[in-house]
DNA sequence: ATGTGTGAAGAGCTTCACAGCC
DNA sequence: GGCTGTGAAGCTCTTCACACAT
């Protein structure tokens, strides 16, 4: 019993082949090989290849990639042709933006269900989204089967209502704050924190051009 | 010549470390081992002391590390001593956001400049920051020194934009779109990706459980 | 000739396990 | 006893280099 093991890291550039692909396509280009698809994306040739292997021989030897039929290969693998349907917690600065951002569903995810607990906010409708009572996470999320929930509320409220969507059947959660969640290891977390890229940055910067000697 | 080595994600958890050390500090906490620190993290006690070994020694054996002086350590060494000033280019939804965002101020980042080429926008005041013309995105870097930029511009833009901040001197982008940046390796890029994020949380959670034989 | 598919080498990060010090 | 600091092992992802197919 050998689980596959595909580099997490290869699901991101699916999503991102697939992307670089339907722009391709739109241009005409029919055939496209790793170099191609290497360049658009700023990677390498083999990284390309390798990606695609881990799920199947989609290329042609000599020839390259059809893109049209690749696309719809990387479609299935990451789950993008169906639509996936999305909860969102937290209308504050970041959650109302989320909303407003309409390029998601272009991009396949649809945020169809919107949470707040504040009065003031209950009730309005933010980018065709309604905003509804917090109180009522559990029992929505639960009845509607949406698996995926992104978290955008003050770091002191992360865990409380981490824990509700949890017994909401939530599987995986993207939280826009300070990563602080211990959840059981079959529910998917990802945090984002852009105070801590902005650190990488900086730091970087300062170093990886000044060598130590 | 050896350049000392730092993964790049130990920088991002001293940023962490940094922040749970203040929490631990204004709890009362004025030695903390690096299991306590580990944990607060959800990370590895082991990983903690490697983090830190990579830029001296900062415990004692025995004892474990004075909360009040590591945490000024980290600050040196991520340059969070000095506040960071950052300029940020499109004040669409994510940038709206970002500039209300009052979080970014108490963790050292300060969004000190705006721009967008909306002329409806221009003059505009979002959260203290008045929004300037793209126009002059690269005479009011370059005369500012600021070295951090958050891009949250449409993706057809990004380029573009890309291209007049290195101009001016950008040492460092957060990017908002699908990365399609080629800048040269002196300037550091880091991209976000929310729909990336989405499908790797989508993906994960439909495999990780499911062993395959 | 050209470009894929892939085992093996390489690079980078994490984790272990234990020596060293309190 | 307790906890740090660290070389070495382990693991994961990337890159190479070449066999193979057209």
């Amino acid at each position: 019993m050998i689980t596959k093991r595909v580099p997490s890291e290869t699901i991101g550039r699916l999503f991102r082949y697939f992307r670089s692909l339907s722009c391709l396509l739109r241009k005409g280009e029919e055939i496209v090989s790793s170099k191609t698809l290497a360049e658009v994306c700023h990677i390498k040739p083999a990284t390309v290849r390798k990606d695609l292997s881990y799920f199947g021989e989609f290329g042609t030897r000599g020839v390259g990639y059809d893109a049209a039929s690749l696309i719809n290969k990387i479609k299935k693998i990451i789950k993008l042709d169906k639509k996936i349907n999305v909860a969102l917690v937290g209308i504050g600065n970041i959650g109302r933006a989320l909303l407003k951002h309409s390029t998601f569903e272009l991009e396949g995810f649809k945020i169809v269900m919107a949470f707040d607990n504040s009065p003031s906010k209950i009730g309005d409708t933010v980018g065709n989204v309604m905003i509804e009572d917090a109180a009522n996470i559990r029992e929505r999320i639960e009845s509607s089967g949406i698996h995926l929930v992104i978290l955008a509320v003050p770091d002191y409220a992360t865990s409380k209502v981490a824990n509700v969507l949890q017994l909401a059947g939530a599987k995986s959660i993207l939280s826009f704050s300070p990563c602080g969640l211990s959840m059981p290891a079959d529910i998917q977390v990802t945090c984002i924190d852009l105070s801590v890229e902005m650190a990488r940055l900086v730091y970087n910067s300062c170093v990886d051009y000044r060598e130590k000697v």
